[in-house]
DNA sequence: CTTTACACTTGCAAATTGCAAGTAAATATA
DNA sequence: TATATTTACTTGCAATTTGCAAGTGTAAAG
């Protein structure tokens, strides 16, 4: 249990002081985008994030309740790790992100996805923290 | 100048490339929804950021196109930080964080905003777009 | 001509990150 | 049954970043 200093009751900054880092939300987007759900498959993402920072950032998230972890149904010597419904209302602030990076910065995007996200935002939100939602029940 | 080191070509990781840190984004929070734009006045905030971090962020902000600096109107040894189009283009990722916060986390938020901004996420972001780039034409 | 306001800069200890290697338990293979 | 592999971490350590306190430089005010 990791205990978490709140600089000030701000909403702002003490989301920051949860999700304020440049590795916490691509475990997040990994779970919510590419359906990962294992410390394996979080680690094989193209930013290469170290073992030890995993690691950490896994046992934030679960002392935060972003999410959740319990043993694989098929091997005991591996455990899966969920989305709880603090985890699935990050969707809203990684699809900002997405439409942001995608305008502002040299960035590549699967032009459906783009199209998707500007075309109904709230549609999208809803399909992608449902997709989660079902993941996270399997 | 300082030069950016970007993970991947992922819009989300690059978005917090640049904007993923405890920091950078209450810069633009003070901004957007405080009207700050002086060093003196974002060191103010209740979160007490260090001085050499502020100088930091602020000249990264900069070279990002962010905001830029300029010699203060009425005193030649005062700079006015403004949001450009790409600064203003933060403000829907920094509702979805006061939403997030003021959701799952022990804060405190004007009910009046709140309510603002649950009623209607669009009109909202729309308004403190808009009173944004008026402040940065003053 | 001294003081104040403002915007930084510097120095340094402490914390965090990034990299490589090692450990440990459960499974698969020979 | 013995050995190898998969999976999930842990450890050690150098390098970077942060946080705190103090100092610097310039313009305006008294």
């Amino acid at each position: 249990m990791k205990e978490l200093k709140q600089r000030s009751t701000c909403p702002i900054s003490t989301s920051l002081d949860v999700l304020g880092d440049k590795w916490t939300l691509l475990i997040l987007r990994d779970m919510v985008f590419a359906g990962k759900c294992t410390y394996g498959q979080f680690l094989q993402s193209a930013e290469k994030m170290a073992t030890n920072i995993l690691a950490d950032r896994l046992v934030i998230l679960e002392s935060q309740g972003i999410l959740t972890k319990a043993v694989a149904a098929d091997k005991k010597s591996k455990f899966t790790y969920r989305l709880t419904e603090k985890g699935v209302d990050t969707v809203p602030i990684i699809i900002e992100l997405i439409l942001w990076g995608a305008k502002h910065c040299p960035t590549v995007i699967d032009p459906g996805l783009l199209e998707e996200l500007q075309n109904g935002k709230d549609v999208a939100v809803e399909k992608y923290q449902r997709l989660a939602r079902e993941k996270s029940l399997a």
